[in-house]
DNA sequence: CGACTATTGTACTAATTGGTAAAAAATTCC
DNA sequence: GGAATTTTTTACCAATTAGTACAATAGTCG
C-alpha cells in the first residue's frame, strides 16, 4: 500500500485508453487533450504516471505487443511453418479488422512518416517491425532444418514476403477492407507457399 | 504575359520541392516552415500560388500520380495481365526505393493515421488507393474475358492481393528494405499467380 | 492530532501551428 | 510618366502544441 494520496484512476485502464487513441490517430496525430480526455485524467496526472507523451506511447506499444498483438508469439510456436504462417495471417486479419479496435496496425501506421518530433518513435516502430520479421525468419530457418520446409526455400525471403503481406493488409484494413476480403487475400498469398 | 509583378519562382519546381517534403514527412508532419524553406519562397507566396496547405498537398499528389507513379498507367496497358502485374510490382519497387526520392509511397504513408486536421487528406488517399485497386480489377476482368486469365480466377481478389503486396512493400521501403530484397518479395508474390 | 508523501486541479509557459494584413516592389497598359 | 495589377516582404494573429509550477487534497505513519 503506497504512501501519499492514492491514485484516483486505474493506470492499466488509462493505458488502454491511450493505446486506443494512438492506434486511431498515430503518435503525432494524438494530442495531449485527446489523450487526457480519453484517459479521464488531467495532464499532470498523465505526466506523473507515464513520464511524457513519448514514454506513454512506448508503454502503449508494449501493451499492444503483449495484448492485441500477442497472437504473434503463439503463431511462432505452431508446430509447422505452414501452421505458423496461417495463424500469423489470419490472426493478423482478425486483429486489424477487430470491430472493437481501430482498424489497422499500430506498429504500421503509428508513425510511418512524420516530422522531427516523431522521428524517434518512427524508428522505434521500424525496429520493432524488423524484429518481428527476424523472429519469423528464424522460425523458418528452424523449419528448414527440421525438414518442415524444403531445402531450397529461402527463410529470409519467405519471412519478408509474409511480413510484407501482413503490412499491406494493415493498410487495407485502415482503408476499410473487410475481414472477408482480407481472408481471400491471405488465401491468395498462401498459394505462393512452397509445396 | 500576365499583368503585375512577375512571380520570382518556378511554380513547378516549387511544387516538386513541396512533393518531396510531403513524401518524406507526410501531410501532417510537414510544417509550413518546412515547406516554404524547401520551396525557397515565403508563406504569402505559397498561399497566393497554391491556396493553402491542403490544396498544396492535393496538387503535389496530382504531380505524384502523373510523375513518379505514372508507371501505373503504363503497367495497366501491358498486353497481358501477367505482364501488367510484373510491371506494377517491379515498377513500384523502383519507385519506393528510388535513391533520389524519399523511400516509400506518398499514397500509403502521406496520411495513414492522423488527427482531425488531416482526416480529409487521409480519406482522399484512401479513395485514391481504392481507385487504383479498382482499375487493376477491371484490367483483370478484361484479361479473364480475353482468356488471358483462367475462367475460375477472381479479378477482385487478385487485384486486392497485388495491391496489398505493393502497399506492404511501400512499408518495407519506408523501413529501409533494399531494392534487391523487395524484388525477391515480388518474385515470391508472383508464385501465387494463377498458372 | 501532526508530519509526511503522493496525487489532483487550476493556471500558466514558451514554442509552434496554419493563416493573413499591409506596405513595398516590380511589372504592363495607356 | 503615371495608373493598375500582382508578387514579395515583414510583421502579425489566434489557436494549439507539449510540458510544468503550485497550491489544495487525500491518504499513511508515528
Amino acid at each position: 500500500m503506497p504512501l501519499g494520496r492514492p491514485r484516483a484512476f486505474d493506470i492499466d485502464k488509462a493505458l488502454d485508453r491511450a493505446l486506443d487513441v494512438f492506434w486511431r490517430k498515430g503518435y503525432e496525430g494524438a494530442s495531449l487533450p485527446d489523450l487526457t480526455k480519453a484517459m479521464g485524467i488531467n495532464r499532470p496526472s498523465l505526466y506523473a504516471a507515464f513520464g511524457n507523451k513519448e514514454a506513454l506511447f512506448r508503454k502503449a506499444l508494449d501493451r499492444y505487443a503483449e495484448g492485441p498483438a500477442g497472437y504473434v508469439f503463439e503463431a511462432l510456436n505452431e508446430p509447422t511453418a505452414r501452421a505458423a504462417v496461417e495463424r500469423l495471417l489470419f490472426g493478423g486479419i482478425d486483429l486489424v479488422t477487430d470491430p472493437r479496435n481501430p482498424h489497422g496496425c499500430l506498429m504500421v501506421h503509428g508513425a510511418l512518416a512524420c516530422g522531427e518530433a516523431g522521428d524517434c518513435i518512427r524508428q522505434e516502430l521500424a525496429s520493432r517491425r524488423a524484429a518481428g520479421q527476424t523472429a519469423l525468419r528464424k522460425r523458418f530457418e528452424r523449419a528448414r532444418a527440421e525438414g518442415d520446409l524444403p531445402p531450397d526455400s529461402n527463410p529470409a525471403d519467405l519471412a519478408r514476403y509474409i511480413v510484407t503481406v501482413m503490412h499491406g493488409m494493415a493498410v487495407q484494413a485502415a482503408s476499410g477492407a473487410s475481414r472477408k476480403q482480407l481472408r481471400r487475400v491471405a488465401e491468395t498469398a498462401l498459394r505462393a507457399w512452397p509445396a
